[in-house]
DNA sequence: TTCACTGCAAAAGATTTGCACCCTC
DNA sequence: GAGGGTGCAAATCTTTTGCAGTGAA
């Protein structure tokens, strides 16, 4: 199976694109990353290390990344895109504390199934979907006894 | 049933905030408007027929319509806040063609229930959630053809 | 009379872009 | 060597906020 670094370079030499030191460190930086990371936090991790990364060449490759499949923008609806791993890691929804902030990632087949029923009904092919279930986790409920 | 103004003074008064010209032209403007609008949008609209409001007034104001249960904040990931009806109006999701802009409206009681589902399963509590399903309605397929 | 409300403009916060120099292919 | 890439700072774009004056209750 090819590797995350693999498909970014096909995907830039396919693109007539060029594969940089700063590129493959924030590949690297997102790769070891896991939930979701906003441009910024990935930013400032890179510059413990190598500070001559500016911020714009960190969404410009997040940006990239998520062009050649690598990433997939996530929208928590706070004001900042975040990006997760989306490629080797299967489609999956979202549930979102909205007390904590903590996320868990789930999917129901069934439900996908219905996606599909439904965007057919009215006459919709789907690309994708995106389903956000906002509520109060286990912990947080217990917290608040 | 109680009209969307009447639940808006309500919530004012219990708020201890206050019913002004500006507020009420606003809340008029958003009751007018269909789909789903931005604050710009309806400070464009709303412009046109008394050029003294402002801007920062329409944001405030939504902001307060939302609380107020009367609107309901949407995202469509475009960079802009938009703001739907949600008083006197079923909850329901969206599908949004990545073509035209178009979105249509709808709920799957089955969908919804196994929302319920796949949250208790995480041992969520759900207090509201959002679906997305993108992709290219009817008109864009036969136009592409 | 008392605070909340408003318009304005300035501020903030996230993301994008212009530009001159740098470096990959 | 050509054309894309980069850092930096400036520019954008949406939304928020400070302030001094205005007005609803």
């Amino acid at each position: 199976m090819k590797s995350a670094k693999d498909i970014f370079s096909e995907y830039l030499s396919k693109q007539k694109l060029k594969m940089t030191p700063q590129r493959r460190t924030i590949l690297d930086a997102f790769l070891n990353e896991e939930g979701h990371v906003s441009s910024e936090e990935l930013y400032n991790m890179i510059r413990k290390e190598d500070s001559s990364i500016g911020q714009a060449t960190v969404y410009r490759t997040l940006k990239l990344l998520a062009e050649s499949g690598i990433a997939k923008a996530v929208d928590f609806n706070d004001g900042v895109l975040r990006y997760e791993h989306k490629y080797g890691h299967d489609h999956h929804d979202h549930l979102v504390c909205e007390q904590c902030g903590t996320t868990i990632e789930a999917v129901d087949p069934e439900i996908e199934h219905l996606q599909e029923e439904l965007a057919k009904k009215h006459g919709f092919v789907l690309t994708h979907h995106e389903m956000y279930l906002f509520g109060v986790c286990k912990e947080c409920q217990d917290k608040s006894e």
